[in-house]
DNA sequence: GGCATTTGACCCCC
DNA sequence: GGGGGTCAAATGCC
């Protein structure tokens, strides 16, 4: 590609891909808003895996865009800060409907699993992080919360014995696109680690979806998220919470939602650096169990993405169906 | 001042 | 009785 080519598109301020990105995803935003929960069985799943692939895809255009811009300003010797924070909140916020759209289809594959209207069951919620597969415990999952005792005038606290609706154990702490509130905090026997108590903080929504959280291994860091209950709100992620990494350095992982999407490289991010402990999201706006205040973790770490514009990437999306056309192997 | 977190106490279950 | 889950007042932060 000319670098006529590229002073044009930086002269459009945005651009219209970049202007299309924005339009979609608020779109999308608000069309998320009306409703929460796949309750259409197949289809639903479907439609909450196209939107994530969609928001992937529009992340990766914003990625781009970011990109070029930051070629043009090098030829230009100008700046355009207004325009790159610009792009890194719409990138957070595509991340966090990626995430939400993921979280989604898991919980409603685990939702359905006790019903045989469908063959698809999902029990491995564990996925790599470095390069291994992490080990799960998924015993007594997918069971519907339960209240067993409703004991609750005061001076009495009401208890829940409920089992967990699904849980996961990671290497990096996942922002699951929703908000909670810490609530409690309690160390475990026979474990060097506190557990952490999470509600979500939709309470005005009546959702009752809670969250356990516990690191379990040192070194490798290991953290084992338990969720109970199914989230009722309509609503996530609103605030401006600090945002930390969500992919770990050292990841090999790479999703693919397009088949057209190729992959040159099997690891799209460099070696990580030598911290070992690298709790990489926090979704609450404070987290302060020992495991995730790491000494260790630097606290200013680069967001992902200005690693991946180091990689290749050749992204096919069909505009007339879902989206955005990438190509970024064909110019730089 | 409002909101989130911390932390000690209370309560239930095994 | 001990471990684990929850509550709520105290505290901290913005």
């Amino acid at each position: 590609m000319s670098l006529s080519l590229i002073f044009l598109i930086s002269n459009i301020k945005p651009s219209y891909s970049f202007s299309k990105v924005l339009t979609n995803f608020h779109n999308q935003n608000r069309m998320e808003n009306l409703g929460w929960f796949p309750t259409n069985g197949k289809k639903a799943m479907e439609e909450e895996l196209i939107r994530g692939r969609d928001m992937a895809n529009q992340l990766l255009e914003v990625l781009t865009f970011e990109d070029k811009s930051n070629i043009i300003r090098q030829v230009k010797r100008s700046t355009s800060k207004s325009s790159k924070v610009l792009s890194k909140d719409v990138a957070q916020d595509l991340v966090r409907e990626v995430l939400k759209s993921l979280t989604n289809t898991l919980l409603y594959l685990n939702n359905r699993e006790d019903s045989n209207d469908d063959s698809i069951v999902v029990r491995d919620f564990s996925f790599s992080t470095n390069g291994h597969k992490m080990e799960e415990d998924l015993d007594g999952a997918y069971i519907e919360l339960q209240t067993l005792n409703t004991k609750s005038s005061k001076g009495t606290k009401k208890r829940k014995l409920c089992s967990p609706t699904w849980e996961k154990t990671t290497s990096v702490l996942i922002d699951d696109g929703h908000t909670w509130r810490k609530y409690g905090q309690k160390m475990i026997t026979n474990t060097k680690f506190f557990r952490s108590y999470y509600k979500c903080t939709n309470n005005d929504q009546q959702c009752k979806a809670m969250k356990h959280v516990q690191r379990t291994q040192e070194n490798p860091p290991l953290y084992k998220t338990t969720y109970y209950g199914y989230h009722t709100c309509k609503s996530y992620i609103q605030s401006d919470t600090n945002w930390e990494p969500i992919l770990s350095c050292h990841s090999s992982m790479l999703l693919s939602f397009d088949n057209n999407i190729s992959n040159k490289q099997e690891n799209l991010l460099p070696p990580s650096p030598p911290s070992p402990s690298l709790p990489l999201l926090i979704s609450s706006k404070e987290d302060s169990i020992e495991s995730i205040q790491d000494d260790n973790f630097p606290q200013n770490q680069l967001f992902p993405y200005e690693n991946l514009q180091l990689c290749e990437f050749d992204v096919y999306t069909d505009y007339l169906t879902h989206g955005n056309i990438l190509s970024l192997s064909e110019s730089f």
